[in-house]
Order: C-alpha cells, then structure tokens, then sequence
DNA sequence: AGTTCCAATTGCAGCGCTGCAAAGGACTAT
DNA sequence: ATAGTCCTTTGCAGCGCTGCAATTGGAACT
C-alpha cells in the first residue's frame, strides 16, 4: 500500500497540492473553510509530508550535526543533552557524531563530503584539528566550534574563558592554603589548546599570589580520562617532594588522580587537595565530592544553536564572533573538606 | 554557484548521467574506459552526490535512529559508543534521540509519524513504554528493541539474561558470606520490566541457597541513578537490622549507595558489600571499585544493528526474535575488599 | 455598473537522483 | 556476410514536495 500524498489529500479535498502544502506549512494566507477542509482529508487519509521530498525541493535538511570527540566522556553526553532540547525547539534534528578525538576523522567531517547535504550545519568540538585544518574546511558549511580555539574569523566560537577559570581553580587552591601545586593535564601544541589555555591559568594564579611555579610540577597527558589522572598522580607521589594540592584539567582526571591517592592512604584534601574542571555529574557523588570548575553549558549549547541558525540563515558571509558562556568556581569536599 | 550534478559529470565526460550514476555507486557493468572517464570527470569538478534527491529517489535515508532514555547515563553513552562504528560500517549514519523515559515521547517515536522518513529504521532501548504500547507502532517501521523486554512478535529484541545475571550477581554475595542482602531498584509493573527481572533475579539466588529473601529489602526507586541509590541505602542504613549486603540495579546506584555508606563511616565491603549492573567505566575507577555484572555491549550492539539491517531489507514480514548476548559476573572491590 | 485592488488559490517546472526497460554496439557463430 | 547473443549504455519518467509567478474571484471603490 503507498503512503498517502499531497497530491492523494488534495483531491480528496477538492483543492490543489499548493494548497495542501500550504496548510501543513502553516504558509501563506488560507481561509478558515479551506484550511478545515484539508485538515480533514489529512486526518482522514493519515497524511503525514514526506520529510525527503521536502529536503530535495528545499535543498534543506532540517538537521544539524554536533560533532564530538567522544560519547561517554561525560562532559560531552551533558553537552549534548542541552544541545538537543535547544535544537529540537527550533525545528532542528541533531545527529550526532563521534570522532575518537581523530585529526583524520574531524578532518573528513568539516571537509566537502557528500555527507553535507545530510546536515544544514555544524557543532563540532575538535581534539584533534589544528587551527589550520579547521581554516581548510568546506567553505560553506556552516560551523560553530566549541572549546578552546580562536576563530580564524570564518566560523563562530563558543567556549567559556579558559585562563580565567583557571586561574580562579587554582587561586582557590591557594586560597585554601596550598603552596606546592601541580597541574595535570598540560598538553603541546598544536591541538592541545585547551590544555595550554588552561596551564596560562595555572601560572597566572601563581603570579597573582606572588608564588614561583615549579615547572616540574605541571604534568602532561595524553588525554583528559581518569587513567591519565590517576598515573599522573602516582608520578607525582613517587616523588621526593610531593604536592599538596593538583589542578585537573578534567573532573576525570580528577576522579582518577583521587582514586590514586585515597589507594596510598592519603586523606584528600587533608594530604592532597584536588579540583577539577568540567562539574560532570559524577564529581557530585564521588566520594569525596569533588571541586570543580562549571561550565554554564546551558549556556553553551544556546549561544551554540542560536549562532550557527544565525549563519544557516545568512546568505552574505557573517564574519566569525567570540562567544563567551558563563563558568563558575564549585568547591566541595577534594579541597574544603567535609 | 551551483553544486555540480551529475549531468554536469555526465557532460564533461561525453556519457550519459545514468552511466555517472552507475559509477558513482559501482553498479552495473561498466568498462574501465567509461569508468576512468567518468572519475576524471567527477575529480575534475569536485562532484559530490547529493544524498538528499538520492533518498527521495530510492526512497531510503540511509539513517537509522537510536532511542535511549539518557544519554548521559553512561550505560547508554557507551552502548551508542558501540552502535555506532556497527552501522557506520554498514553505511548507515546514526540519529540519537533522548526521550528522558517520557512514555509520551517514546510512544511519538514509534508512532506514525513524519520523521519516520528520516530514518529506515530504529533501535530503541523503552523505558516509558508497556508492552502494549509497543504493539501500537507504526506497524511499517523496522525496530529492534533493547532492554528487558518481551517481543510481542513483530519486532525483535536484545538483551542479556537478566533474570540470569542478577542471579549470579546475588549467589556471589551469598558465596562471600552474606546473609542479609538488600535489592536496590525495584519497579512496578508495567514499565519496570528491567527491575522486576533483576528481582526474580534476587529471589532466585535466595532460594538456590536455601535462604529466605526478607521481602522488607527490597527498595523500589523511581530511577537508576546515583541519588536513588545514596536515599535507598540512607534508609536501610537506618535501619535497626541494616544489611550487610546490596545489590544494586545499576552501576550508578551502586555509586550512590556506596557514597552514603562511605559519609556514614562505614566500610565497604567489611561493613557492607555492594554489586552493581552494567560495568560502566565509572565502576573501575571508583573508590573501591565496584563490582558489577557486564554486559557485552559491542555483542548487543552488533546483535542489534545485523538484526535490523535484515529487517529494514526484508520484504515480507519477518518473525520477531528475542537475541541474548552474553554477560558476565566481574567481582571487584566493593564485594572482595582490597 | 464598471473599474481597481487585493487576498486566496493554482499551475508549472524542477530539486538531483535512480528504476526500469529498451537501444545500441561489439562480438561470435554460422 | 548475416543473424544471433550478450553486455554496456541510454532515455524516460517520476520520487513528493516547494518556489515562483500567474490566475481567479470577490470586495471596495468611483
């Protein structure tokens, strides 16, 4: 049995296709009589508009994609959950990918691939790309970039002010009385720019208080999960002169640094204090608690979604802007204790 | 400027658009020298098939959708992790979709309606939705459900044995010495068709050994998450004859649970000892570990997608299948102490 | 009553591709 | 040389919808 058409309501409410389609887009002016009449065929028939049909004629898909490093980061899976809800209110669907934080993979998606008809346009988070592959993208996709890059004036960047929550973690540090800080999560450039943004902040907290930093002390990883953190921490005990406090680029980190610790019989934060980054949920139930920098990702994902409808929209060229969310310091138990 | 066609392809090459489209999709017998041509045509002007008037024309999208409740539980964060590279190596992009176990929006999902174009197919993990709400689907989508459920027959369904597992679970609490087990999870009928397995689960084990089940330790919650599982354990805890055992219905409730006793100066698992559900990574890093049951996601992944492929491409109506992958019993921790 | 005007409705063409079936061409067999 | 065979290539029509511009008909005006 064929799926009913335009065409099947139409007739069997004595007016034309245009018309139907009209009363299904709410388009145009329809008389009360004629809009009730084709609502009846439609309800009648179980008419339902063929969204590919639509897309072709429109050369609109009505999806956008978010693009990912990894699903069950938990940092990304909140993300994400606000993103949709705010997409979905203004018509969008959301795709979503995954890219395992790949150069290549983020490459293929923000490159002229076939698969840019699927999606109006672009949320990507890149781990891998440079600031130069993201300049070589498609041209005319639409694209927001979440994180910590600076646009090269052609896409749109949304992110919260990295330096300046870092610093605020660590001077909290500080602030607590801690004198010997570590920092776990540094990575080189060039794509580690959200680690480097974040080791800025490190060292402009220690400025601030008038402290020296102990080079030594910063440790790079490879990635931001919590066998990174939690190997970090164990080079950093093994050490003749250990820290009393460790800033996490991630909560993961974070927890894995802690597990490391409370594994040695350190009390956190009586022996070590630790904060992290990112508020996942997990920080808020983890034993203990652990303080944290927050993202307002509400925030993110709306100033996200409105820019990159803005750019969908706009047919001349809109040059790039620099989106700031709101962050905001969480301590809990990892510094202020129970 | 316009998108190159593939009549623009079929021009420059001297051939006939039906042969560029035989080559872009590899079809049909084509010599070498037509193809060559044909390639050097499509490189020269950077053509990319347009997807979207290639659904409309085929009539597929090319897309299949996942249903989970939340994705940022980290469960269904790690499933989709596994669903996904399975259909894209099949050629099938992945939709996401979040429904918050809202019975409403499930129920939308599975009903007629017009984003059934986008996808040719879903995979669904329900938690709002009875088994009689599943039967009042749009009767022509393909569907394969996840989770403790029945297939009435025309869908087909993936799961581990839940019944099995939970099983396993308790018989290895009673084998570490156990005798005052709670169950944490709990849910009544209709919707709570996971819990209830997980619970005969429980009893099975109890009379396997012999054990009566005190009927007073088994708490309902309304959910899976951490803060269902840190009030169940507030109140066995408060408890004159608290347990000395737990079995937790997911890993984030065992997290929950844990924290509670923890705050409490309690030991885990001296004073009490607690198994969980699902093997999320959370578990491992987690202070103590947690021991848990694991299910083979990439087996239920793979089990899911080849199943709805066949589906999806099956003309004639295909029995539904019930399919189980395996799972296993991994002690840690929180049950075998350091 | 005739003209103007405007809102509601319509018709046409085409988005770019593929299914189908037939045409064309090369090659083999007689 | 001619007919038969098989494989490659082609043409046509249409998937179901919307953009655009034109048509229709009635209301409002002179």
């Amino acid at each position: 049995m064929r799926e009913t058409t335009l065409r099947d309501v139409a007739e069997l409410a004595g007016v034309s296709p245009r018309t139907v389609s009209n009363v299904v887009n709410g388009y145009a002016k329809v008389t009360d009589s004629t809009r009730a009449k084709v609502e009846a065929a439609i309800a009648e028939l179980g008419y339902r508009p063929n969204v590919l049909a639509r897309n072709l004629a429109t050369g609109r898909s009505g999806q956008i994609v978010v693009v990912v490093p990894y699903l069950d980061t938990p940092y990304f899976a909140e993300l994400l959950q606000a993103i949709i809800p705010a997409a979905r209110k203004v018509g969008y669907n959301v795709l979503i990918d995954q890219t395992d934080g790949d150069r290549q993979h983020e490459g293929e998606l923000i490159g002229r691939g076939s698969r840019r008809f699927l999606f109006d346009g672009m949320i990507i988070s890149p781990l891998g790309l440079s600031q130069n592959d993201l300049s070589q993208r498609d041209p005319d996709l639409p694209l927001v970039v979440l994180g910590e890059r600076v646009s090269d004036g052609t896409f749109d960047h949304v992110g919260i002010d990295d330096v300046a929550a870092s610093t605020e973690a660590v001077s909290h540090l500080i602030a607590i009385g801690r004198r010997r800080i570590a920092a776990i999560g540094d990575q080189p450039y060039p794509t580690g720019e959200a680690a480097q943004l974040r080791t800025r902040g490190f060292r402009a907290a220690h400025e601030a208080a008038g402290l020296p930093v102990d080079e030594s002390l910063i440790i790079g990883t490879a990635r931001f999960n919590r066998i990174d953190g939690a190997t970090a921490m164990a080079a950093l005990l093994d050490r003749a002169d250990p820290p009393d406090a460790v800033f996490c680029y991630s909560d993961l980190v974070a927890s894995g640094a802690i597990h490391t610790a409370l594994g040695r019989g350190l009390r956190v934060p009586e022996d070590i204090a630790v904060i992290g980054y990112d508020d996942i949920e997990d920080g808020r139930y983890s034993q203990p608690t652990i303080s944290t920098i927050s993202p307002d990702k509400k925030a993110i994902a709306q100033l996200a979604v409105d820019r990159l409808l803005l750019r969908i929209a706009g047919h001349a060229p809109i040059p790039g802007v620099e989106l700031r969310a709101p962050h905001e310091l969480i301590p809990r138990q990892s510094t202020l204790g129970y």
